[in-house]
DNA sequence: TCTTGACCTTCCAGTTGATGGAAGCCCTAT
DNA sequence: ATAGGGCTTCCATCAACTGGAAGGTCAAGA
């Protein structure tokens, strides 16, 4: 297969295939012409690699996972831990999304969103952390 | 003020106010002696700016909301459209983020973590054929 | 006066995970 | 022979900083 095959196949664009070949996750084999060679493990590496993304893993997390699943002698407690980790990052940024959209979602609802210059979303920019009240 | 008082007060690192100056956020003076020299307006902006950072509003977003701000003959429509893109960001975000947090607190339940290498975390990378995140 | 140490300056590089584009081979069909 | 795709490499760019090196400035203390 060549690259544009294996893109098709495994959903990721030619470039982030070079690219994770680049950085090591891959490593397809080489036709006399230069070309990229994948064979069938190469197209199901891609795919679980796609698939971790997908899920929000970082390379660095993927590239331990991989290892992790080409290892027969991986226990699932490392599995899980790097599981978990991503977890607890992921529950952190909800956090903190959930908060900004608690403030966010306040602040658009009072605002008129009319042709006045008066707006509660400024003025509560404005206001934290410091010097209030010059200028507008 | 010095560009460590302004950070003091304002929260921002002074390597983030730097980076501010340089893309034109702010523009301090200098002394003589080449040192920035911030005012209070100055300060009140930084504020501004890390108010809005924190709300999660992208670097553009902040220039606008700036511009805004010190523009009196801006409507509140306006502001509060560039709140309400981003809200619908955010929302996007916070659905993306739960639909992981959900398939991956799944996996961890069903991981047992021990020393044995069965693992449904890798079976589930393993057995996606495509790359997107998609259903089991 | 000299020295110490804190503070300030600029510039360069690296982070994450790709993505866009240019210049140029390779292959097949007409 | 030429047109068109597809493939190659390399370089630049995005966000929003952050770290560090090399060096100038300033106030205080011995």
């Amino acid at each position: 297969m060549n690259i544009g095959d294996v893109a098709e196949r495994s959903g990721l664009p030619a470039k982030t295939i070079r690219y994770y070949e680049d950085i090591g996750l891959v490593r397809p084999g080489r036709d006399t012409n230069g070309y990229r060679r994948f064979c069938e493990s190469d197209l199901h590496k891609l795919a679980f690699l796609g698939r971790a993304r997908s899920l929000g893993f970082s390379i660095e997390d993927c590239r331990s996972l991989m290892a992790l699943y080409e290892d027969r002698a991986r226990t699932s407690f490392e599995v899980r831990e790097i599981a978990r980790d991503h977890l607890a990052r992921i529950e952190r940024k909800l956090e903190e999304l959930q908060e900004m959209h608690k403030t966010l979602s306040h602040l658009v609802a009072e605002c008129a969103g009319d042709d006045r210059p008066d707006c509660p979303i400024l003025r509560d920019l404005a206001s934290h952390g410091g010097a209030c009240g010059g200028e507008p």
